[in-house]
RNA sequence: GCCGGAGUGGCGGAACUGGCAGACGCGCCGGACUCAAAAUCCGGUACGGGCAACCGUGUGUGGGUUCGAGUCCCACCUCCGGCACCA
């Protein structure tokens, strides 16, 4: 029997997966605390909502908070790399609504088939550690840390304009409303209503969590850049104006105080609470329809950006603090009431908005800043908005603006007239929703409308069972009297509580310290514990939650650092937001007589028409909706562009029919080559095929030389001095690729770091031609190899571990470490340029002198030639790399 | 409008602090094995020209710095993401 005939049998089984999955799991390999005096290293995932069944987008996810589990475990450190569940939510109250299944009992199913999804695609975590955010031994701490916001007095309740949801009947935070006021989960139109509802004070920390962007150095540029998007720190002064003929003054936010002496008149927002006192008598009327029309206009309708200005005029005046000139006082839908102090000085001149808005009614401009050198401003046409030289400023005239504006405040704050203030976009975080699969709220409300919180020793607070989940714009928890029917922890009296569960962010907002001493039911974790975990080294997540989830949690950490909770005051050290998985969906076309027919769901999708498409038309009409037609063996179908996977658009591929297919190992080797893992990636089978056939390789290549490569890698590593002139390349392949992969798995480079190892197997594969029998050379690369495919091919490395010889698991055989001395391969090519393009190239001796390379280059044939006649007037040498004849 | 990021072969993507552009993979082309196919293996593959060795061009566009620019500077274009009547 022939070496190739042998070899041929030797593939890559999946079947030895699940063997090593329950080989890992016993031995607790990656349980925390295995290594108990080493230096921790704590990698988490975001956790998920359980959704059932995993597809090959969430994998990637896991993968690389699994490969970089495992290069650190064989790294020596103690990983924590824990997960659970983001169990409560919506989904699991519509399905109770449609099927009637209790939420419990559908969240727990799913969590019991997301966990056999994760099991089979083999991915390691601490399970001891689990958390289900439904579960009362969780939640009971969500409604603690509910109480402790309360008595830091950063919980409160309020009756505010809030976003309410239509469909899911519930309201939103800000942060989960988008920018054209569609909810982030049912998509729906935002509608603004009058509630009371509760509320967490994030503004007391807007100032702490915007500097403090600044410290995460491990955080992508762009997460920050949100973050400090979405706060919005804007600095500038308040200013008082008096009313005329009333002792109300009027307090409005600017950022160019410089400005003041151009203010011609004031805005109010339609809701100002002023607006009410200061109206005349004679403008009731008109005054009231228009707040009346403001208050109806949604959202959209009120920030599209070329309505023309409206507004109308209050028919009082007031005082400009500066100069004593008499401004009107008008209201406008274009100020609102809750960025600054819902009032505006307006200075038509310097600002684009009161300039439109000036010009619709007829009201002055009066310039007060012009170009350096110049008299007036360039654009008559538009507000003059850049920075320049004070005009008709009284004693500022002349100065720079910026300094006179620093100036101004600082007199008006003399004055009592003005101080510098700060002002920020974030508004406060609105926790209540009328729902039902939540945490409840912990308060209780007495009859005299004050509210009292339960007593901590009585939480959890429980959900009751109910009959009916629908909602009705009233929590469901309300139907519940016996839930809803409670004692007075102070007085003794009937109470009522709180009827409202908590946004399910609140959940997310800290379990990533539970993590830390998950089981402890004396408290919400321990000292010691939390000081050993906390903060994660790791966090990997998707984009999308660069706001919502990462801010909160930031917030809520800061708290629970003042409360002396928390060793630090930042939960992330480092992110990593992974781009997602997708895929394009083809749709099959019936060909008809007349031409080709969209089935009907298309139609709708795209807006076609119900009657049968020519060719050309067809492709012209899906092509406007970013879709392809294609054409196979005589079938037509429509194709979209690449859709990130999701249940939603039913384009997920399935975790646990592929890995039993193919298995993990190949699904991991697919998702973390194809792209650098923070890129968007379209799934495809030609990336499954490469991927297999670098792991049936490797196979190929080893697979019947275990026992030897045992016995050679016993007798020790090959080194430099026993190596045969032509191993050496081999060799410095070798430690090269070991640099290569420790280097890119640190960086989350993974598919460079895998290219890596293919270049090495090649190198591997051509050495074998000229040495059929294993050397000592070979065996170390095997070896090596074996590890160095760990984080990425666990399975199959193990596997060889096993066949090579080595003792108990791979991922305690530690990493390997190159040798500098081996990357000093000897002989190296220098490219020899003439005017900076390569024309020849020398091999030479690694240290070979400047003046050698010079000379060489020089004496070179092709430079010769080149140069000709014309005289070398520079020659620039850079040792180990080129030489330059500039003729 | 403001802020952040990105433009490299047919495709995904490589390229350390300025130093041989296109690693690795996919796809495609040719060959070996096979009755044949699949699988596997070997070779080729930026573009244009030439039988060829070779020559020319080439990293979104236009300039610049430099012996040398995908990389640095200036001005633009396009795409993606966030914020946006936020005073």
């Amino acid at each position: 029997m022939s070496q190739g005939v042998h070899r041929e049998r030797f593939r890559f089984d999946p079947t030895i997966e699940p063997r090593w999955r329950k080989f890992w799991a016993e031995q607790g390999i990656f349980r925390a605390g295995r290594r108990a005096g080493a230096e921790r290293r704590y990698i988490l995932e975001m956790f998920p909502y359980p959704s059932g069944d995993l597809h090959v987008g969430h994998g990637k996810n896991y993968f690389i908070g699994d490969a970089l589990t495992r290069y650190y475990v064989m790294r020596g450190y103690d990983v924590l790399h824990p997960f659970g569940w983001d169990a409560f939510g919506l989904p699991a109250e519509n399905a109770a609504i449609k099927t009637g299944t209790h939420p419990r009992a559908w969240t727990y199913g799913n969590i019991r088939e997301s966990k056999s999804s994760l099991d089979i695609a083999g991915v390691m975590y601490d399970w001891d550690r689990e958390v289900t955010t439904c579960d009362p031994d969780y939640y009971r701490w969500t409604q603690w840390l509910f109480l402790l916001l309360y008595r830091r007095g950063l919980a409160y309740r309020a009756t505010a304009t809030v976003n309410w949801d239509p469909v899911d009947q519930t309201v939103l935070a800000n942060e989960q409303v988008d920018s054209s006021g569609r909810s982030w989960r049912s998509g729906a139109l935002v509608e603004k209503r009058e509630l009371s509802q509760w509320f967490f004070r994030i503004t007391a920390y807007a100032e702490r969590l915007v500097r403090d962007l600044d410290r995460l150095e491990g955080w992508p540029e762009k997460v920050k850049a949100m973050q400090r998007n979405w706060i919005g720190r804007s600095e500038g002064a308040e200013v008082e104006f008096a009313v005329s003929g009333s002792d109300d003054r009027i307090t409005v936010f600017t950022t160019r105080p410089d400005t003041l002496f151009g203010a011609t008149f004031l805005v109010l927002a339609p809701e100002h609470p002023l607006v009410q006192k200061l109206l005349a008598p004679e403008k009731r009327a008109a005054v009231l329809a228009y707040v009346e029309q403001a208050r109806r206009r949604s959202e959209i309708d009120r920030q599209s950006l070329d309505r023309e200005k409206t507004g109308v005029a209050l028919g009082a005046t007031c005082v400009n603090p500066v100069n004593g000139a008499e401004v009107p006082i008008w209201i406008a839908d274009y100020v609102l009431m809750g960025y600054g102090t819902g009032a505006i000085m307006a200075v038509p001149a310097h600002d684009q908005r009161d300039f439109e808005f000036a010009r619709a009614n007829g009201l002055p401009i009066r310039t007060v800043i012009v170009p350096r050198g110049e008299s007036a401003p360039p654009e008559p046409e538009a507000a003059f908005a850049e920075d320049g030289v004070m005009v008709g400023s009284g004693a500022y005239d002349g100065q720079e603006n910026r300094a006179a504006g620093k100036a101004i405040t600082q007199s008006l704050e003399e004055r009592g007239l003005g101080r510098p203030r700060v002002t920020y976009r974030l508004r406060d975080w609105l926790v209540s929703r009328q729902r039902y699969w939540g945490a409840p709220i912990p308060m209780l409300h007495r009859e005299d409308g004050t509210v009292v919180p339960v007593r901590e020793t009585d939480l959890p607070v429980v959900l009751p069972e109910i009959e009916d989940y629908l909602p009705r714009g009233k929590s469901p928890l309300a139907s519940s009297e016996e839930f809803v029917r409670a004692v007075d922890p102070e007085t003794g009296a009937e109470v009522r509580r709180d009827t409202d569960t908590m946004d399910t962010f609140v959940d997310s907002s800290w379990y990533f310290l539970r993590y830390a001493d998950a089981r402890n039911d004396r408290m919400i974790w321990s000292s010691d514990a939390i000081r050993r975990w906390m903060p994660v080294d790791q966090y990997i997540g998707g984009v999308e939650h660069a706001i919502l989830h990462l801010l909160y949690s930031r917030f809520i950490t800061k708290v629970l650092y003042d409360e002396g909770l928390v060793p630090e005051d930042e939960p992330f050290r480092a992110l990593f937001t992974q781009g997602m998985v997708q895929r394009r969906v083809t749709t099959p076309l019936e060909t008809r007589p007349e031409g080709l027919l969209a089935p009907e769901s298309l139609q709708k999708a795209l807006g076609l028409p119900a009657d049968p498409l020519s060719v050309p038309e067809m492709r012209a009409r899906l092509r406007a909706e970013s879709h392809a037609l294609v054409e196979a063996n005589g079938t037509w179908a429509a194709q979209s562009g690449p859709i990130t996977m999701s249940k939603s658009a039913g384009n997920g591929v399935p975790m646990g029919p592929f890995v039993r297919e193919h298995g993990s190992d190949v699904a991991r080797i697919t998702l973390l080559f194809a792209a650098p893992p923070e890129n968007d990636m379209e799934w495809s089978d030609e990336g499954v095929g490469g991927a297999e056939r670098f792991l049936n390789r490797i196979v190929t290549l080893f697979g019947d030389d275990g026992a030897a490569i045992a016995r050679l890698r016993e007798a020790g590593a090959a080194t430099s001095a026993d190596l045969a002139e032509d191993e050496r390349p081999l060799h410095r392949r070798l430690h090269a690729t070991i640099k290569k992969v420790t280097e890119d798995t640190e960086a989350f480079a993974f598919n460079t770091a895998i290219a890596a190892l293919m270049e090495l197997l090649n190198d591997a594969q051509r050495y074998r031609a000229n040495h059929p029998e294993p050397t000592a050379l070979s065996a170390e690369v095997a070896w090596t190899m074996c590890r160095l495919l760990a984080p990425f091919a666990p399975h199959l490395a193990e596997e060889l571990h096993a066949w090579f010889g080595g003792a108990g698991s791979v991922f305690d055989a530690g990493w390997p470490v190159w040798s500098e001395q081996a990357l000093l391969e000897e002989a190296i090519e220098i490219a020899v340029q003439v005017n900076g393009k390569v024309r020849d190239r020398l091999v030479v001796p690694r240290d070979t002198a400047e003046a050698d390379l010079r000379e060489r280059a020089l004496a070179s044939e092709k430079v010769r030639e080149l140069v000709g006649d014309r005289s070398v007037r520079k020659v620039i040498v850079v040792p180990g790399r080129l030489v330059n004849v500039v003729a």
